[in-house]
DNA sequence: ACGACGCATCGACATCTGTCAATATAGATG
DNA sequence: CATCTATATTGACAGATGTCGATGCGTCGT
């Protein structure tokens, strides 16, 4: 199933790929993984994604993410885009507010990747 | 099951929370596991991390993991002991030698709260 | 058309991070 | 002891990152 891994996206090869301590990680995965790992790797875009995550529907309005934190608006608007491009989180704009929406496979799959409980 | 929080390690934090979807993550718990993501989210940590754990025993020679980059010993010496302070690795000394093995239980609690694809 | 509101972008700044060359340390060996 | 070998530590530096205030851009009511 893995087709050749320089061509599948960061999410992509973290949904095929074998847990870390199966077999060595080739540089080509590593340096495909590590930005999603990097993406999550701050106290406040991990709770955003929880936030956003664990949501009714698995997605969540920018307003009401803004107030769980003390920060600036553009501050956590930030975060949200490097989620964002991360592959993260769907932007969905609907009228005047944008909703956030976890991408729970992408989830599943880094969780895969570093600690498989089942395999 | 979960004592009180702020007394836990990093790792034990991990070990012990809901998934990223299924409860919001506290501030508290973010700042606790943050760190561990942090340590991982590399590509060159995420190899190092990946050919340890993948090793036989779970452990290999740091003689053997500078081989496996074009990076100076003194860079892997400094991932490696990112990965230890973060709590991933252990460390062996053994004469001359230095073996650094994976906790497994750490990358599978991390891996479990990231996306755990069980519950 | 206008003003208010929700969110994104920009520019600036201090801090953190990855890397290296040089050097230090500690164990093994002659 | 002198020396070699395996890791770690230090100091330096360029580039990345988190944060903010100011500003821009759509969208909705009036």
């Amino acid at each position: 199933m893995p087709k050749s891994l320089t061509l599948l996206s960061p999410v992509e090869t973290v949904a095929c790929c074998s847990p870390l301590s199966r077999a060595p990680l080739t540089q080509a995965a590593a340096e495909q993984v590590a930005p999603l790992l990097k993406a999550l790797a701050d106290p406040v875009r991990l709770r955003l994604m929880s936030l956003v995550a664990s949501h009714e529907g698995g997605e969540a309005c920018v307003c009401d993410l803004n107030d769980a934190f003390d920060l600036s608006q553009p501050t956590i608007s930030h975060h949200l885009k490097v989620l964002h491009e991360a592959g993260l989180l769907e932007r969905d704009k609907r009228g005047v507010w944008v909703y956030y929406k976890a991408r729970s496979q992408a989830l599943a799959g880094l969780g895969a990747l570093i600690g498989n409980p089942s395999t």
